[in-house]
DNA sequence: TGAACATATGAACAACTAATCATATGAGGA
DNA sequence: TCCTCATATGATTAGTTGTTCATATGTTCA
């Protein structure tokens, strides 16, 4: 197993964080890594908006971005509210935002 | 297709990005999201290391670390350098702390 | 030059994911 | 109560992804 590393492995254990953590960390940004969610995400910014307007503005069904609702609010990304037939979306906090702003500087440079 | 939303869309149309930085912005998290890379770009967190020092680290095989070093590569999340017989991998921009730092705040409250 | 070491890479496969289709739930109005 | 509209959900499937295995590339040293 190659030469010796054991002085710069024991102190980066140290520094680095549990395994469950680092492991909900990828489950989050896994959500971020598709552009429906994005998209979903991007559109709530200004507010809330209900699925039909979402699925109309995506141009995809109203099941698609059902489902993709639902595991963006399994994530507490994103918060409903039933008002008559209709249930309105919006962001569950300011994480997504700036989550997504800091992507976004990586792309644009 | 439901009720009218042509207002709403509109306005929130205008303001969206272009498809294809969403689609960027995704593909970029979607690199986040696998815990084996977050794994690595932690252990970049304090400097370069070799592979094998990171499959050591990781108790993984090398071969699979260097898969992932080259999607991260790839994606200018990490540089690589050689020094004889090892090559030495380590962060490209202070983005990749600044994005991890940011969904760390989110699943730690 | 040849052996040993460090890393890269292609093919293959199992596991996962996102969209679709069909259908269920739930609310409002006639 | 029945019909319609808005949304949710389960099953299926095509496409994607991460690891493994086998092997190739490239460097050092004797």
């Amino acid at each position: 197993m190659a030469h010796d590393h054991s002085e710069l492995l024991k102190k980066i254990k140290k520094d680095m964080p549990a395994d469950e953590q680092l492991q909900d960390l990828g489950d989050l940004f896994k959500i971020f890594g598709d552009t429906t969610r994005i998209k979903i995400m991007y559109a709530l910014y200004e507010g809330e908006m209900c699925v039909c307007a979402i699925s109309e503005l995506l141009c995809m069904t109203q099941s698609a971005i059902s489902h993709q609702l639902k595991t963006l609010k399994d994530a507490n990304l994103v918060s409903a509210r039933r008002d008559g037939k209709e249930i309105y979306y919006s962001l569950s906090d300011e994480h997504v935002k700036s989550i997504i702003a800091e992507g976004f500087e990586h792309i644009t440079e």
